[in-house]
Order: C-alpha cells, then sequence, then structure tokens
DNA sequence: GCAAGGTC
C-alpha cells in the first residue's frame, strides 16, 4: 500500500524549491508541469510516514471582474458598477494553475499551505483550497498552514512542527479590497473617459483612468507643481563677518541666519560693524559619526536606481529580476532591511574578493573582520538584497553592471564601519550678535570609502583659542532669494508612496509607470516628474469637486476598513457594502459636478487659456489671469488652475490696478451698457469665495457666489459698503452705493436691486466722506460743482451734504427706476439685513423715516 | 479600453 500523500503549495516556485529542498535534505525528484513538482518520502506531523510533493502557483490564480453583461462601456450605466455582481476568473489563463493544482492534489491526504505570510497570502491560500477541492471533499484537519518568517532551513523545518489553520479573516480583507477597488476604479475611469473622449480636440487620451492608488500618486506630482508655480519668492538678508586668523579668512555663520527685513539686517550690520572685538566665546570639539546603511530593500533599491543610476522603477525591476535570475544577487522583492541572525556574509565577502572592483575591499573586511548590519527592520519575507556571486560589466551589460554595482557597494558598506569625524565649533561674539565657524576633521572614513557619494566633506580651520580678540576684515550685509522647489523627483515620489501606504515594493512601479502612460505625468532629464496639462487638470479637478479623490486618504481610508475585516471584528460583506455605498455617493456628487472638472478641461484643451487677454492680476501668484468673454464670463488663472466667474451682460475693466486688501487680487470694474448702467469694483476672488459670512450677494450663473465690492464689509477699504455705502434704498434691503466711475453722469445705485439715484449732473466731482449726518446717518457726500455750471452763490464750487437732508443736494437728485414711490418696505426691523448690518452701526438711527427717500 | 495585488 502506498503511503499518505501531502501536497505543498507554495507562492512562487523558487520557495517551492527551497522548501523541497530543506525537507528532503536536496533528495528530491523534480519533474515539469505548469510549475515545478519536487518529490520526496518523509514524516509528517507526528511521525506518519507521507510522500510529499511541493509546488507552487505564480501569484494570485484569480482575479476579480465584472461578468460579461457589464463589459460593455456604452451599455452600462457606471454607478450600476457599484451594485453589480463579480466574478473570478483565472488571473493569468495560459499557465492553467487551476487544472495543475486540482491534478496535483487528486489522490493527496492532506494540504499544506505555504504562501508568503501576509494578507495577499493568506487569501491566495483559499484560492489553493479551492483549486485543490480541499474545500469540498476533505475535511478541515487536512489542511494546514506553515507559518515562516524567511525561507531559511531553521525557519522551515520549526513552521513544519508548528502548524496552523489558514487565517480566512485576513483572506476575506483581501476579498474586499478587490472588490472595492474594481468598482471604485472602473466606474470613475468609465464615467471620466466617456466623459471627456472627443470633447476636445487636442485631447488625446485612449483612457482617462481613476484609481485609489495611481490617482493620489499623481496627487503628489500636481501638487508639487502647484507648490513651484505658485512660489513667490521673497528676499532674505544675513550679516556676514569675516575674520582673518592665522592667515586664513574665515567667514562666519550667524546665529540668526537670516532676516526678512532689510532695515533690521542693515541694523545688525552696523552693531557688528561698531563694535572693534570680536570675541571666541566657546569652543566645542564633538566626535560625530554617519551611520553605515542597514539593509537593502525594493524600495530603496529603485529610488538610488532612480535618483543615482537614472533607472525607472520598472527598468530596474526588470534588471534586478534578471541579476536574480541569473544568481548575481539575490530575491530582489523584498521589505525587510534586516538581515536574518544566520545569515552568510563570509561566503559572499569570499565570492566578491575575486571581484577585480572590490576584491580588496572585501578582502579586507575578511581578514579584519566586518561589522555586524545596523539592525533595520524584518518583514519576514526575503532577507535584503545582496550580491551572490562576481560579476563583471562584460558578463551582465552595461546597465545591469551599474545596478549590481550599487548591491556589491551597498552590501560592503552595510558591514563596513561607521563614518567617524570630529566637529569643531567655535563660537564668537560682537555688538550683542553670536556667530560661529564650524570645522570638520574625518577620521575614520568607514563605509563611505565603498559608498564614495555617501562621504562627509572636510573643513579645515585655523586654531582659535578661548578668549581670542580679532579683529574683524569686513561685515558684508548678504542678500539672497528664496527660491521655489523643483518638480518631484521620482525617487522622491516614491518615498511619499511608501510613507503613506500607496502600493507596495511590486505595485510602486506599476503605479508610476501608468502615470506615465496614461500622459498625466512627463518623466524628464533627473527623473523629474513634470504634470502634463491633462494631469493638473484632472487634479485640480478633482480638487474642485470632492478632494478626498486625489489624496493619500482614500487609500488610508479603504486599508482601515478592510483592516477591521482582517482581524474580525466586522462582517466581509458588511463593510464591502458600507465602503462601497460611500464611493457610490462620492460617485454621484462627482459626476453632478464634473462640469466643474469641465471648465477646467475647457480652458486647458480649447486653447481658451491662449486665446483669452491678460487681465487682472493673480494674487496668488502675482500673475496675469486671462480673461475670457465669451459666456460664460471669467477670469482664468493658467499658474493656479482655476477659474474665476463674473457677472454677465456687462464689460469688464481692471480698476486703476487697485487691488483687495483681503487677498491681493486685482480689482476689475463691471460696468452694464447705456448711460443709466451701473458700474461696480469687484474682487475676482471675493466674488467667488465672500470672505466674510452672511454677506448678501448677487445671483450668478456659473457656480459663482457674486459678493462685488459694494457687498463687502470690509472696515477700511475704500471700496467696500462700509466706505461707499451712502443711504437705505428706497427699494429693497440694500444700500444706495456711490458709482466712483459715472462721472459726469453721477449716481448711486444699490447694490441690491437695479434702483438707481441720478447725483448733481455735470459735477466736476462727488466723493464720499468719512461723516454722517447727525440726522439721519446718511453719509455726507462732497460735491465739486462744476466752475460754469455751479449753482452756488458766488460761484464757489466745494459743497458737503446729506443727500437725504441738505435742501440744496436734495433738490438735485433724481430717483430712477423706482417701481414704488420712495415707500420703505415693512416695519421698523427692516434695513437691518445683512448687507448693512455694518452700514453706519449707529443702532436706532436707521429706523428714522428721514433714511428713506420719503418726501422726494 | 477600466483597479490593485500577486509573480514572471
Amino acid at each position: 500500500m502506498s503511503p499518505p500523500r501531502v501536497l505543498m503549495v507554495a507562492e512562487k516556485p523558487s520557495i517551492a524549491y527551497s522548501i523541497a529542498s530543506v525537507l528532503s535534505r536536496g533528495q528530491m525528484s523534480t519533474r515539469k508541469g505548469s510549475t515545478d513538482v519536487h518529490e520526496f518520502d518523509g514524516w509528517f506531523l507526528s511521525g506518519i510516514p507521507v510522500r510529499y510533493k511541493v509546488t507552487s502557483v505564480i501569484g494570485h490564480v484569480f482575479s476579480l471582474d465584472f461578468p460579461p453583461a457589464y463589459q460593455d462601456w456604452a451599455a452600462t450605466d457606471p454607478l450600476a458598477l457599484f451594485d453589480a455582481p463579480v466574478v473570478q476568473s483565472e488571473a493569468n489563463p495560459k499557465a492553467h494553475i487551476r487544472r495543475h493544482l486540482s491534478n496535483e492534489a487528486a489522490g493527496c491526504n492532506y494540504l499544506v499551505l505555504w504562501l508568503d505570510c501576509d494578507r495577499e497570502g493568506e487569501n491566495i491560500c483559499f484560492e489553493v483550497i479551492e483549486c485543490t477541492g480541499f474545500a469540498q471533499k476533505r475535511n478541515r484537519t487536512q489542511v494546514y498552514r506553515a507559518k515562516f518568517s524567511s525561507v531559511s532551513e531553521k525557519d522551515i523545518l520549526s513552521s513544519m512542527d508548528n502548524l496552523v489553520t489558514p487565517n480566512r479573516n485576513e483572506a476575506l480583507a483581501v476579498d474586499a479590497r478587490q472588490e472595492i477597488d474594481l468598482k471604485v476604479g472602473v466606474a470613475f475611469t468609465r464615467f471620466q473617459t466617456a466623459y471627456f473622449q472627443g470633447k476636445y480636440g487636442n485631447l488625446d487620451a485612449r483612457v482617462i483612468s481613476y484609481g485609489p492608488c495611481q490617482t493620489p500618486t499623481l496627487g503628489f506630482c500636481v501638487q508639487r507643481y502647484f507648490q513651484l508655480t505658485t512660489f513667490k519668492p521673497e528676499k532674505f538678508w544675513s550679516v556676514r563677518p569675516y575674520v582673518m586668523q592665522l592667515g586664513y579668512e574665515v567667514q562666519l555663520e550667524w546665529e540668526r541666519q537670516r532676516l526678512f527685513d532689510m532695515d533690521v539686517a542693515m541694523m545688525f550690520q552696523k552693531l557688528v560693524q561698531g563694535d572693534s572685538s570680536l570675541k571666541v566665546t566657546e569652543i566645542s570639539e564633538r566626535k560625530e559619526s554617519k551611520a553605515r546603511p542597514v539593509g537593502l530593500n525594493t524600495v530603496n533599491l529603485l529610488k538610488v536606481a532612480s535618483s543615482a543610476l537614472g533607472f525607472g522603477p520598472q527598468m530596474a525591476m526588470q534588471l534586478a529580476e534578471r541579476l536574480y535570475i541569473q544568481g548575481f544577487i539575490s530575491y530582489p522583492r523584498t521589505e525587510s532591511t534586516a538581515y536574518p541572525s544566520t545569515f552568510d556574509f563570509r561566503s559572499i565577502l569570499v565570492a566578491l574578493s575575486r571581484s577585480p572592483t572590490w576584491g580588496k575591499f572585501a578582502e579586507n573586511l575578511l581578514v579584519d573582520g566586518f561589522n555586524m548590519p545596523r539592525p533595520g527592520k524584518d518583514l519576514g519575507d526575503h532577507p535584503p538584497i545582496t550580491p551572490v556571486k562576481s560579476a563583471s560589466e562584460e558578463l551582465i551589460g552595461k546597465d545591469a553592471w551599474r545596478l549590481y554595482q550599487y548591491v556589491c557597494e551597498h552590501f560592503l558598506g552595510s558591514i563596513s564601519s561607521d563614518c567617524q569625524y570630529v566637529r569643531t565649533k567655535v563660537t564668537f561674539s560682537v555688538g550683542g550678535e553670536q556667530f560661529h565657524c564650524t570645522g570638520l576633521q574625518l577620521t575614520a572614513k568607514g563605509f563611505t570609502s565603498v559608498m564614495p557619494w555617501l562621504a562627509v566633506a572636510e573643513k579645515a580651520l585655523p586654531t582659535f583659542e578661548p578668549g581670542n580678540q580679532l579683529k574683524i576684515s569686513k561685515v558684508e550685509l548678504h542678500e539672497g532669494t528664496t527660491s521655489a522647489p523643483d518638480y518631484l523627483t521620482e525617487s522622491e515620489l516614491i518615498t511619499l508612496m511608501e510613507k503613506n501606504g500607496i502600493g507596495t515594493d511590486a505595485s510602486i512601479p506599476v503605479h508610476i509607470n501608468n502615470i506615465c502612460e496614461r500622459n498625466y505625468v512627463k518623466v524628464q532629464p533627473g527623473r523629474k516628474l513634470v504634470p502634463t496639462d491633462l494631469g493638473i487638470s484632472l487634479v485640480r479637478g478633482y480638487q474642485c469637486i470632492d478632494v478626498d479623490l486625489c489624496l493619500p486618504d482614500i487609500r488610508s481610508f479603504i486599508e482601515q476598513q478592510i483592516t477591521l475585516v482582517a482581524k474580525g471584528q466586522v462582517d466581509h460583506s458588511r463593510v464591502t457594502r458600507h465602503v462601497l455605498q460611500q464611493f457610490k455617493q462620492k460617485f454621484s456628487y462627482f459626476t453632478k459636478h464634473i462640469n466643474n472638472m469641465d471648465e477646467l478641461f475647457e480652458a486647458r484643451f480649447s486653447q481658451l487659456g491662449n486665446s483669452g487677454r491678460p487681465l487682472s492680476k493673480c494674487g496668488k501668484c502675482i500673475r496675469y489671469m486671462k480673461y475670457i468673454s465669451t459666456r460664460p464670463p471669467r477670469l482664468y488663472c493658467n499658474t493656479c488652475e482655476e477659474v474665476y466667474h463674473l457677472p454677465q451682460n456687462g464689460t469688464i475693466k481692471l480698476y486703476k490696478e487697485l487691488s483687495c486688501p483681503l487677498d491681493g487680487f486685482e480689482l476689475v470694474v463691471f460696468s452694464m451698457p447705456g448711460p443709466e448702467g451701473k458700474s461696480f469694483p469687484l474682487c475676482p476672488y471675493c466674488y467667488n469665495s465672500p470672505p466674510f459670512e452672511g454677506v448678501s450677494v448677487l445671483p450668478s450663473k456659473g457656480g459663482a457666489a457674486g459678493m462685488p465690492c459694494s457687498s463687502c464689509p470690509h472696515p477700511t477699504c475704500r471700496h467696500s459698503l462700509i466706505s461707499q455705502g451712502v443711504c437705505a434704498c428706497p427699494e429693497c434691503d440694500g444700500t444706495l452705493m456711490l458709482d466712483p466711475l459715472s462721472s459726469p453722469n453721477w449716481k448711486l445705485f444699490c447694490n441690491s436691486c437695479s434702483c438707481l439715484v441720478m447725483l448733481p449732473q455735470g459735477a466736476h466731482r462727488i466723493l464720499t466722506t468719512d461723516d454722517r449726518c447727525p440726522d439721519c446717518d446718511s453719509m455726507i457726500m462732497e460735491v465739486d460743482f462744476n466752475k460754469k455750471t455751479t449753482p452756488l452763490e458766488d460761484g464757489a464750487t466745494l459743497h458737503r451734504g446729506c443727500i437725504l437732508c441738505d435742501q440744496l443736494l436734495h433738490s438735485l437728485v433724481v430717483v430712477k427706476h423706482s417701481r414704488k414711490t420712495f415707500m420703505r418696505r415693512g416695519g421698523s426691523g427692516r434695513g437691518r439685513g445683512r448687507g448693512r448690518r455694518s452700514f453706519g452701526g449707529a443702532g436706532g438711527k436707521m429706523v428714522d423715516p428721514k433714511m428713506s427717500f420719503r418726501g422726494f
């Protein structure tokens, strides 16, 4: 009778091989299949003699998708995808892994799962259980899970002695993630693509994708782009004294470093210049060191490959993969930076000692002894990436050689000694100010001799003694300018993604590749990521509609929700439903407000951004915005990617290059046509985003709130309701404002309705003043009549008075567009509404009937 | 044509 059979399944062929090698002590027979199958005899559990078969999958067996009925883009409403069924299909049909597992499981009595010990691995466990049929036919005691923290003999053997059961909750968390990612990503992607496709001639995108990882990744690039385009350089000054010591001229650093006020900096310069004695107050010497690197993991390899070697992550991984298959480096996909305790450094050093490049260095480490590496983190996956055997450029090619070279240097560096140096700091006092200079002297190069780009620069310093009185040779006032940050480098992006939990070591290169291939960013020399028009418009669009969509938090939210499933705290389908419900709402909101994103596309892609006329300066970036006069009229800031709506049915001009005291935007003036058309100034920013709450706004199309300066309660700005408001409107709750541009047809207009009041015609000048009428609290007006037509006696021209109470002015004003004859609506409480609450502020006075135009 | 996660 043949012995019972045990099927063991690993996540990838190389692990299956390692496990079989350890358990069979190298005595196994291997046959080909979809993946190799290693067979040998051994003992299982409490000493059952068995026949072992060890094979593997190749990552996930299945992947999730929508059923065929939902595959037609045109016929499927993307919103319906949130509630659509999902189906599993074989991830790699050509590999026939499912058939392979089913065949190999036939006749097996036990299943041992050797998948990677993370959530994804746990999920693959259940894929394997399904394929092998162990779920249905056999009872649970026949399925075991091996938990191992590294693929070492010790760990493999000990996990065989401590077999557990697979964790269904962790697997279900992955199921939840898959369904959420699929539905959210596909729904948004199909909707966006359909909406923008063919809409703009020069928008050439096959697909405009959205994803909870790729979109925040793009978000990082665009965020940096905004930082640098809206950067405002600032000048700064620092005092830099120079002293002569033992024939050296030394420049001293200021303890205050720099000041942003030139006058103050100059004052300090004079103080220092005026004090003839500079004194050494302190000399400190400190031994410092720069630590050798921890073991190399994938993400750090990718960063160096990008920043120092100029290889993109995709390319770097391809090279690393090849070096691994050829046996030159160890497995290149690992998160761990800690070496296992049993790690064999010596044999690698022996291998490298044959190298013409590092032979000498490796040999020295062998002879003089090497340092154990710094601790690092152990994620239980694979050891850090190290060389395995010696290579040469001729053997592996130029690019692979450069990557291999780095792996070797990093490995040698990680077991070298730290770099050590002495830092000397000399502190000086002069004119009440503190200055210093520092010197650096290397005592041991350590690892920097094999990683010279990390070397510490030496800096010589002449000897000083405490209490030395020195002469200042000159005192410079250095002027500098703060500089904008540069575009995000790929290496910085990887750091950000890792920090924010966007993607994994294996998927980070994929996401970066996606945003490049989809034409959202371009890689420029120095591997800088420069967002394209499409990338910028997309991110700006998300920011305008629902900023969450492009922030990394969207990923952490999903992760945090599925972690509840993994911990068994919440049911998997409830979490999936709940999260999808939330995304469905976000999706609905997004589709309803897609016009906000479209405005940006319109500006970018139909070249409105080029055809518009430069008009007012943006207060954020101090660059001219473009005035787009076609409906709806708006200003567009090319730099900030912002659209500012303007009132319709009139003309827009710059208002004397005056700017808003609140936000620095240049004011524009809006004029309605005709001699009786009113005109009023407005700040493009405030008009769209009123800075004060509860301000009455004009009705406006295109979503702008519509607050012109005539509704603004700013207490001191000379264009505000407070400065230009004259008295209550006879027609409505509004306030009559002086139209500052109405000369010579001077008029007051209501900031709320169409009421107009014509002031003395032909006056040379009419101004509002700071004074108020003691009787009715209206603003006292100052009228400078024309010399020829002045109604004043003796040809005087200047007259001050209240237009309601002053006999002369009263007789010269005419109310137009007044549907009601001077009757105030409502009772005594009226007129204290939002817009006028700040007006006058003189309490009960405003209920005086004279406040209206009654009696005209 | 679409997501993100495995591995090759």
